[in-house]
DNA sequence: GCCTCCCGGATTGCGTCCAGTCTCGGAATT
DNA sequence: AATTCCGAGACTGGACGCAATCCGGGAGGC
């Protein structure tokens, strides 16, 4: 927290994990298909880096199921099994049920801020009707709202989990009805993070999570 | 599920793979102990392969937690920091949960029969004090009541949570006496998921991971 | 005497090479 | 005509080599 934190470091991150984030973003934002081959050479071109870093990135990602490997035949880009993305959603439902619990209880002040700030973003991009604006900040208020807890193992798990969900967010095409109804439920969810009503927010989130499935099922 | 199945597939793992789980298994049990430095030359030599698949699997368990990558100065083994400990335990906690409703209400009349199996082992070995298959029936049935849950998402969480768990109480000595607190516990536990009644069964498991936290820490 | 600077050894990060495996298209056979 | 067999090409898995980086020790300066 001191002025060593501030000054930037220089930060020569290793290739492998600058390209398993490029990767994770394109797969993520569907720009890499479900189903498509992944050429090691070809994205090596792409990604300016040699097959060592590209193959290490690889084995992280699949660790992460967002791609798979087939021996011998290189990786594909996983596909979205709705079976298992209801799973995922039942994981996702205890952390954030956890995730709320905690935070209402130790949330600093500065964190609620963040979330009102990010919220009032969030409002503002469904008002010019910028959705992607709206997924970031979307995801940034969840993220924060874990964060909030301060249980940095539950934001890994939560993180890691929540990759694939974002997946199937970015391909399914949110109705405005469906957005308007979000919207509401951000409302009432900030209110009860704010009054640190533990009980309520933990339905409120289950309720919100159930919804988001049916949306992205649908 | 057909003779396809049956027959022994030929099992041509990659070598980063058995190099993961080799390496994960030595660290887990405390063969590598815990801020050693991870030698990739050596290693190579004692596994008997070259460092690109080593590499692979360094990155791998750093995913995992299990170890610390330094840039430019190599891997070690990640110490276990009890703060840490506690936060995973919490996550632990709130999938154990989740994984008792699901079981109580979806679990196969044959899941239950094999925890029973496993308990029984598990009382055997305590019988006759071997406390190595004491703890690998324990984990078996924390695992297997994990899997009635029908959740493979759920199920791949928890496995990788409980890779370090496990870590802590291999360094930690149990003492007799909790042993055999540990032990009725799970009588009731077993009890519990026999008998389908989700509400108990979360109470007993969360009072079990409290303690379990509490042995390893003391 | 202590601090600084510099150099040598060791080790990592990455690029590249080689061998084994798989895929795909064409030819030969039935 | 359909099927099987076979070989060329492409690609992955693993091994290895080189340059860059880091650590420790010793010389030199204050």
């Amino acid at each position: 927290m001191d002025a060593a934190q501030a000054i930037e470091p220089i930060q020569r991150r290793p290739l492998h994990e600058e390209a398993v984030g490029r990767l994770r973003d394109r797969i993520v934002q569907g720009s890499l298909a479900p189903g498509a081959r992944l050429n090691e050479r070809l994205l090596c071109a792409q990604l300016g880096i040699s097959r060592t870093p590209l193959r290490e990135a690889f084995k992280l990602l699949a660790a992460e199921g967002l791609i798979e490997l087939l021996p011998n035949r290189g990786a594909m880009v996983a596909r979205l099994d709705p079976e298992r993305l209801k799973h995922s959603f039942a994981v996702m439902g205890a952390l954030e049920a956890l995730a709320g619990e905690l935070a209402c209880a130790r949330a600093s002040a500065e964190s609620i801020d963040a979330v009102k700030r990010l919220h009032a973003d969030m409002v503002a991009a469904h008002a010019r009707g910028d959705l992607a604006a709206y997924f970031s900040f979307n995801q940034a208020i969840h993220l924060k709202l874990v964060e909030a807890s301060g249980n940095p193992v539950l934001v890994q798990t939560y993180r890691q989990l929540n990759a694939n969900v974002r997946r199937a967010r970015y391909m399914a095409n949110l109705s405005a009805e469906r957005w308007d109804a979000a919207m509401r439920e951000h409302e009432e969810i900030l209110a009860a993070f704010a009054a640190r009503d533990a009980a309520r927010l933990k339905r409120l989130l289950d309720a919100h999570l159930a919804a988001k499935l049916a949306s992205v099922l649908g």
